[in-house]
DNA sequence: ATTGACAAGTGTACGACGTACACCTAACGT
DNA sequence: ACGTTAGGTGTACGTCGTACACTTGTCAAT
C-alpha cells in the first residue's frame, strides 16, 4: 500500500517532464525567477535530482528553446515564398507571445540545437524553393535577423510615459513635472509617442506592437521581392561601400 | 610623506572613474566576467566602496551604456535624412565593435537613461527633419529596431561549421563525420554557409558581417524612401491585416 | 529467493554573486 | 578645536549553479 501510494504520487522524472515543468514555470513566473532550485521545488524534488536529466542549466534552456521551436507551424505548402515566410514568421511570433521568455532566451543562446538548426534550414528552404539564389538567400536571412523568430528589439518598452517607476508610484505633480521635463528635453520622442497613443485601433498602451512588427516585416519582404525580381547578383548600386574605418 | 605617497597612489574614486574602469574591464574580459567584486579589485578597493558612487550593478550598467552612447557621433548636418541616418547608424556600429559587450547590455536594459533617450530623440529628429510624417517616423523607428544602435541579432554566430566545440577540439574523423551529419540533415543551411565561405572579399570566417549589416540597412532605408516619396498615410495595401488569432 | 548492477533521488558543501549594515577615518567648514 | 560628512572598510546574509558522495528502489541473472 505504501508502495502503491508512493508510486501514484511520484511519477518518475524524465527529461521531458523537467523541460515541460521549466516551460510552464517560466511562463508563469518569468525567466528571471526560473532557478534550478525553484524548478526542483515545483517538481517536488531536491535540486540535484534535475541533473540526472539535464546536464546543466544551459542545457535546460536549450531544451526549453527546442520545446518552443516545436510549437512553430511547419511551412505552408504551395503558397509562394512570400506568403510562406510571412505566415511562418507570424506563427513563430505567436509562439513567442505565449512564452514571453522566448525572446530573451533565444537571444542568449549561442549553441544552436538541432531543433534550431532544423528551423533555420527549413526557413532557408522557403527562399530557395522560391527561386532565390543562394547568395540572395544568405543576405535576406541576415536582413531578417531575429525577425525570423517573430521578434524585434523593443525600443519603446514602457518608456516615454513614465507611469510605472519601480515599486513606487510618483505623486501626480511629480509626474506632471516629469512630463514637462520630457517635453522640453525630448520633443521629437514625445511627438511620436503621443501621436501613436491616440490612434483609434489601439487597445492597450502606446502602440500596436503587432502592427509595427508586420509593417516592418512586409517592408522587408517587399524589398526582398524587388531584389529577387530584378535577378539580384550583387549589382554595384546595391552593394554598400564597405567603410574602411 | 606618507600622506603624499598615499595621496599619489590613491586618487579618490568617483562615478566617472568607476564607470571608465567598468568599461575598460568589460572591454578586456567580457561582460560576463564583470562583477562588482572584480571591478573593485581592479580599482584596488573593497567591493562595497563602489556603492558609494553607483547605487547598484544595474545603475553601473546604465552608466556604461551612457558612456557608450556618448561615443556615437552627432548627426551630420545638411546631408539629407538618408545619409544622416546611415552615417549615424554606422557610427553607432563602430562604437559597438569597440565595446563588444554593448549589444548584450543594450538589449538587457529596460530603463532608458537620459543619454539613451537623447540619442533616440535626435535620431527621430533626423526623419522629421527629412520631412517624414510623425506616423511614418514612428513605424520606421520600429522597423529599424536595434539596427539604430548598429547591431542585429547574430544568427550564424560561429555555428554551421562545428570547429570550436568548447575547450575540447574534436579529432578530425569526428569533425568529418559531423560535417556529413550536417550535410544530410541541414542541406539548405549548408548551402548558404559554404557559399558565403568562399567569397573573394572575405577576410575572416564565414561571412562579412559589415556587408550584411549594410545590405539590410540600405534595404530598409530604400524602403523608407519609397514610402516617404509616395507620401505615406497608411494606404490599405501597406496596412497588414491584423491577424486576430 | 539472492544478488548485484544500474538508474533515480538525496544531502551536504563550495565558491561565486549582489548588497545591507555598522563601522572607521580623514578632510573641511565653522 | 570640533562636529559633519563623504569616502572606504569588514562582516555577513541570502541566492545561485553544481560537484561529489550517499542511499534507495527496480529489475535481470543467478
Amino acid at each position: 500500500m505504501t508502495q502503491q501510494a508512493e508510486r501514484t504520487r511520484r511519477i518518475p522524472l524524465s527529461r521531458d517532464r523537467v523541460l515541460a515543468a521549466a516551460v510552464a514555470l517560466a511562463d508563469e513566473v518569468g525567466i528571471e525567477a526560473l532557478s534550478m532550485r525553484r524548478l526542483a521545488q515545483e517538481l517536488g524534488v531536491v535540486p540535484m535530482a534535475l541533473y540526472k536529466h539535464v546536464a546543466s542549466k544551459e542545457e535546460l534552456l536549450d531544451g526549453m528553446v527546442d520545446a518552443l521551436v516545436s510549437e512553430i507551424d511547419p511551412p505552408v505548402r504551395d503558397a509562394g515564398w512570400k506568403n510562406a515566410v510571412r505566415l511562418r514568421v507570424l506563427s513563430a511570433r505567436r509562439a513567442l507571445l505565449v512564452h514571453r521568455w522566448g525572446r530573451q532566451v533565444l537571444e542568449s543562446r549561442t549553441n544552436k540545437t538541432p531543433a534550431v538548426l532544423g528551423y533555420m534550414d527549413s526557413f532557408i528552404g522557403m527562399f530557395l524553393a522560391g527561386g532565390f539564389s543562394v547568395d540572395l538567400t544568405h543576405h535576406v536571412m541576415h536582413a531578417l535577423g531575429s525577425r525570423m523568430w517573430g521578434f524585434t528589439q523593443e525600443l519603446f518598452d514602457d518608456s516615454a510615459g513614465g507611469s510605472a517607476e519601480g515599486p513606487v508610484t510618483l505623486p501626480p505633480e511629480a509626474q506632471a513635472a516629469m512630463s514637462r521635463e520630457m517635453a522640453a528635453r525630448y520633443p521629437n520622442l514625445l511627438k511620436v509617442a503621443t501621436a501613436s497613443a491616440h490612434k483609434d485601433s489601439v487597445v492597450g498602451q502606446g502602440c500596436d506592437d503587432q502592427f509595427e512588427f508586420e509593417f516592418a516585416l512586409d517592408l522587408l519582404l517587399d524589398g526582398f521581392e524587388r531584389l529577387h525580381r530584378q535577378g539580384w547578383t550583387s549589382t554595384p548600386e546595391e552593394t554598400p561601400t564597405p567603410t574602411a574605418s
